[in-house]
DNA sequence: TATTAGTTGGTTGGGGCAACAAACAAAATA
DNA sequence: TATTTTGTTTGTTGCCCCAACCAACTAATA
């Protein structure tokens, strides 16, 4: 009998932390209730829930926002999540951009930033520009908002695999990068200061699920095309991690068992035909082999300079061939996802970065093959719709993991 | 304000019932231990524990079983999970066979019995024969065990897609069901116990986490493979169910796109690949084609008479068409389960039913092909081990699913 | 052998904390 | 003024924790 008790015991502070959590949660959900309300909705005693909400408004994590009347009866008085209660910094570094956002606790960006990276060279230069933007974001957000709580958190997303015991990114084999310990490098420089680091994909997903398309859903899978192939799945809103938080790497499942090399080393990887990379490549080759399309004037002719912009755009104008490449990407895209269907059996299917873009055109021919090839039990009642922040799912998923912790752990801000 | 609370509150009760069910998890973990090791292993304080476990003891659902002596010092009183506090009925309506057992709360199957269906012609002469299975393993644990919670639950599994809510089984392609509401027919039997209903590779899953291979492990990948394939994913203990309950269907995820019809309809499943009937396809194929096989004798020349431990056998004895089929089937398993590392990177993978048996002429394949395919940091340090109990795990799947009611909600059966 | 110190196991009683219930105060409408 | 709804106050209950204490054993010592 020597070892650690790894083991969460009940206590009063776990009630405490318990309570504390469903109200702010409902709070976020409704935006704004009374006290009456939260007890009902909760199903708290009425004194429970104004104990609890007296400790969160000394703390000016609740504020106070007006009377309200519901026709008879004393008027209550609506609560909500206090806007500047702090505020949270949320940076993607992705394959050739950093995208940095600043938002208060009332999960506004109130300050944001994009940046094409790729004129910089090397990881050290990139991670350079990082710390300069988050010291810009930190000024921003302490100007605008410190009531309580201050800067609440940092959060990174990058395209790779992450260790969540020492956030470091592992594998990042778009980007190029390897064994980069990106918690340790923040950390060092803004000390007291919770930095999360994590997948892009399943960060983008949690944005989804906590202010997008996703919530309120509890099975929700996250499907993410752009340089490659993410995803992530969420149940009762946490992210499914696996056993050391390398799970949601569909792009990586193999398709056909003889296909393209992938950058992973692993041959017919769903990554392989379904990506912008694959996109451009299927249109690229139409053309190559003689069809005609409004994209060989609209890139001036080099194909090296396609963006899905300019497809989307092409496709809309009804050209052929970008029309033939798109969908091509969403019979792929659906045979895949029929087998996640199958497989998890979500409630719901988020498409996110250039899917949501291109939605119009690759969606009919998923939600086809989706229903050729799932079961209709699993099928059946399944809604695949796009992301609702589209480019920015990610750095809205770096404010929700933040808030996730928040929220999960309310006593740690009370002090 | 209207709709009634589905949220848990945190109150007196619920800790109370979290540190129970922490105490007698670990009693089945530890399987004996003294109220000095709990109050280490738990984190509890000694006096907790004393007070839970008096009430433990208080309905027999724990009792006392000697002191031990840790060399200086009081001796030990040791305590463990009465065998004698309930017993669980727990049956396997299998494609051509009955597989039922009667446990007591120690988990030991105190009666066993197993029936060919193949002679019983249509739905309603299987499940009147469950029924009177069932009548006598009750008489059986009423006999052997019931000190005070006398009948614990009865458990079935079923090879199809079942609905959580009502207990029905919506379809099962292998035996040729559709829309069985099985709980209903057994709670009208058996009234005032608790009947519960639950896809055979979820229930033999579960069987492996509580009382198998899977001890222990946090992340478990289970695939089992018999007429059809099926599969279950456990999370800290629970299976993943996904949103209508049907996560699991591995079998059904496509791995050739234009491959062979499917008994669900669709093409190219991986069932159609790794499964008995795939198995037995490929020998035939072979033989018929020419080559020469110890089965051609063993079968008396009939290979509608093939058997798994038929094929092992013939594979132990060096036959080239046996060792040839189990190692194609490694070969696709091995595809199929790289895909599902890189997706939710399990700790640990168990192979069941004729996986379990034909383990060492499939496995070694199956790593090749793993380690070959999935991303490294997925698939290091991630073992596959065949399923403990074999053909069992099912029914110990049943046991476990009603411990894992017990266990989770003492308080129910505390009164 | 008898005594005493030391060690570990388990119980008892007091205190604190959080939720709950019921009575009550407050603020509106009819 | 009666009624309705909101929110607070007061007192109770249940559960865990802590610290002191009793219990049972070993080992050392006279």
């Amino acid at each position: 009998m020597s070892q650690r008790t790894p083991y969460r015991t009940g206590d009063q502070t776990l009630v405490r932390e318990i309570n504390l959590s469903l109200i702010m949660n409902r709070l976020l959900e409704h935006h704004s209730l009374s006290r009456a309300d939260l007890a009902e909705v909760t199903g708290l005693n009425k004194s429970t829930v104004s104990s609890l909400i007296q400790n969160l408004l000394d703390y000016q994590i609740v504020r106070e926002v007006g009377l309200s009347s519901s026709g008879v009866g004393r008027p209550s008085m609506l609560l909500e999540l206090n806007p500047e209660a702090g505020y949270i910094v949320s940076c993607e570094i992705g394959v050739d951009t950093i995208l940095i956002g600043c938002a208060n606790f009332g999960a506004e960006i109130i300050w944001r930033y994009r940046e094409d990276t790729r004129h910089r060279h090397g990881q050290q230069a990139i991670i350079e520009r990082v710390l300069a933007l988050l010291d810009e974001a930190i000024a921003t957000g302490e100007r605008l908002c410190r009531t309580c709580g201050g800067l609440l958190g940092i959060a990174i997303g990058v395209p790779g695999l992450v260790d969540h015991d020492t956030g470091t990114l592992l594998f990042a084999p778009n980007l190029g990068w390897q064994d980069v310990p990106l918690r340790a490098i923040l950390q060092e420089r803004f000390e007291n200061v919770t930095v999360f680091v994590e997948n892009e994909a399943n960060m983008a997903a949690l944005g989804e699920y906590f202010f997008g398309a996703a919530r309120g859903c509890d099975e929700v899978l996250f499907i993410s095309a752009g340089v490659g192939l993410g995803g992530a799945l969420i149940r009762d809103g946490n992210l499914l991690h696996g056993a050391t938080g390398f799970a949601g790497e569909f792009g990586h499942m193999t398709m056909d068992p003889d296909g393209a090399l992938c950058n992973c080393g692993n041959q017919g990887c769903w990554e392989t035909q379904v990506s912008q990379t694959a996109l451009f490549r299927t249109i690229r080759h139409a053309i190559q082999s003689g069809r005609s399309s409004l994209l060989s004037a609209s890139t001036g002719g080099d194909l090296d300079r396609l963006t899905v912009p300019l497809v989307v755009e092409a496709a809309r104008a009804g050209d052929p061939v970008a029309l033939y490449a798109l969908e091509q990407v969403g019979h792929d895209l659906g045979i895949g996802i029929a087998s996640l269907v199958n497989a998890l059996n979500p409630e719901l299917i988020v498409v996110g970065n250039i899917l949501s873009l291109a939605g119009e055109f690759v969606l009919p021919a998923v939600e086809a093959e989706l229903h050729r090839r799932a079961l209709p039990w699993n099928a059946n009642g399944m809604r695949i719709v796009p992301a609702q922040h589209g480019f920015e799912a990610c750095v809205m998923g770096g404010v929700a993991i933040v808030y996730q912790a928040v929220l999960s752990q309310p006593g740690r801000i009370l002090g």
